[in-house]
DNA sequence: ACCGTGCCTGCTCAGATGAGCAAGATTGCC
DNA sequence: GGCAATCTTGCTCATCTGAGCAGGCACGGT
């Protein structure tokens, strides 16, 4: 009888939404009352029999969203749909474009935006759009991307957001990791230095990504450390890192050592800022957004569909 | 302005489909007149932003069925849906699946069925439910399989169909193709044979697959054809075979020689049945299932919804 | 500047739909 | 078999939604 009855909610929901016939006329067709009709509709639905998707680039998962807040506490969660979409690119694109949305949208508009850099992070900057803001300042807040082949991408970011907003960028002039400590506390002593971690330490909001711990990695890529190090840092249980910092799934750092001489501002800053948006995207980055997300590295998180229901524990 | 209006447009779909919040509602929060917001719903459905799938085993494609009915002229199209399914194998359940369905629902009841066999057709009968009509006898229109290492499956299908509708199931004798036609003009000569032949004739109603030419047809895998031959038969333009005969996508005989030494009601008999029911599925067959309703050798096409569009040419 | 054309907006109204309710049917239990 | 608990059915009513229409607005030609 419930069998008959899965078929005939099948059949109603053919009629109805391949159709789009009324539930009455359904219910001539089926020789039942509309009623009936209207049951065994809602019985597909709830059966999830219906699968509905917004297929779009900008489309996103208000649900997942939902959950996510209500699970971690965030205050914001972006998540974009992953309907359709073919590769981790376009993911990633998607998601930055989300997060230059948000920014747009951002209320209290930050007078001081800290930003981090990367490949998402620039990307964000090139989909904001002319006069997303008036009057945001954009100060870099960790050791730069010099050493890079694409030298200039780091600065690019900040400068395009700040123009864009018709304020002012703020560089940090400093390698990303020192060698050796001593030079490290001489950097940051230097006044040119000192004077842009502190701005960023008063910055409105952060805007930041972060970095799947492996060799594909940006501080990798731009010289910064070795495969074997990072290779060494997994081994101690990095997941990912944070403004140039490797965390482990709870959020600790990794190698006091290290990070000891990575210039830039503390996690704990991030821990404490009113406003810290993550944006993170990619199936590469689900161990480090779901570690930044549950040890509070950030109130708002931009993501994509796949690590958000990783970060739920729903997609393993 | 256009843009705007499309971010909107799904804006509002999220609210709806995801939340399901009245358009009145959505109006509210995106600072919209309620009838704004259907316009906006009504566009972007009309975009195809909104992808309404029904997944389960026993779903159709209604629209799919009547624009294939309406192209090529079928008495009857049965799409089964292939939204959520893996592999060639569920879609080939499924669609034994609704070939059994249909054939449960077919009225007039035929008295007499005449069947091929084949993998396909096993699993309808497999699929069929005791008593799915009351007496129908059922005729094999095909030599058989015996040579095959799973003997009886050929006469098990039409034992089962038989048995399952209270009727009887009259065996034809004999095998598939003969190596010399003066046997098989011996054979069909027989009582036993011809009297077979001669009620297949007369049957009310029609049921068989079809196979793809390639060397994992079943007429090389029973040993009837070798694989060199079956690649013969390609280059001379077989597409597949209908009850043993090889057709080319015109659905004219491939090798008059060979269809001579092969038993079983000639495709003119299906070309002129009031009801001939084929079943199909598998990207394998998109080819051969092109064929057989390009050239009217069924009246009725079971198939899967990638076939379905192959045929009306929108999936290549 | 003036006017016409055509799109967009907000509305009325009727049809479609879901919530809630009471009567009837079914099941399980003694 | 009798009875109670539960589920199902058909209904009323309030709400939601789409079709169609009149007025308003923007645009382009003269």
């Amino acid at each position: 009888m419930t069998d008959t009855d899965e078929l005939l909610s099948i059949r109603a929901a053919e009629l109805y939404y391949e159709e789009n016939k009324t539930q009455d006329e359904i219910g001539t067709v089926l020789r039942l009352t509309r009623w009936k009709v209207g049951r065994l509709l809602a019985q597909a639905k709830a059966s999830g029999f219906i699968r509905i998707e917004i297929v779009h680039p900008r489309a996103r998962r208000l649900s997942v969203e939902r959950r996510l807040r209500e699970a971690t506490g965030l205050t914001d969660a972006i998540v974009v749909s992953s309907a359709g979409v073919s590769g981790d690119e376009e993911l990633q694109s998607r998601t930055a474009q989300a997060a230059a949305d948000y920014l747009t949208g951002l209320r209290p508009v930050p007078r001081t935006l800290g930003i981090s850099w990367g490949r998402t992070l620039h990307e964000v900057s090139l989909h904001l759009k002319q006069g997303w803001a008036n009057g945001v300042n954009v100060v870099q807040i960790n050791g730069g991307v010099s050493l890079n082949r694409r030298a200039g991408t780091a600065a690019a970011t900040a400068v395009t957001m700040a123009h864009k907003a018709s304020g002012a960028a703020t560089l940090l002039p400093s390698p990303a990791i020192l060698e050796r400590l001593e030079t490290k506390r001489a950097i940051e002593a230097d006044r040119s230095v000192g004077a842009v971690l502190k701005l960023g330490a008063s910055a409105s909001a952060y805007l930041f990504s972060a970095g799947q711990a492996d060799q594909n990695s940006a501080l990798v890529d731009s010289g910064y450390l070795t495969e074997e190090q990072v290779a060494e840092l997994v081994r101690k249980g990095a997941v990912g890192d944070i403004v140039g910092r490797y965390i482990d799934s709870n959020g600790n750092i990794v190698d006091p050592e290290l990070d000891e001489r990575t210039v830039g501002i503390p996690l704990e800053q991030l821990r404490n800022a009113k406003t810290a948006i993550a944006v993170i995207a990619g199936s590469s980055k689900h161990a480090i957004a779901r570690a930044v997300v549950g040890s509070g590295l950030c109130t708002v998180l931009v993501t994509d569909e796949d690590t958000a229901l990783a970060i739920l524990g729903e997609h393993a």
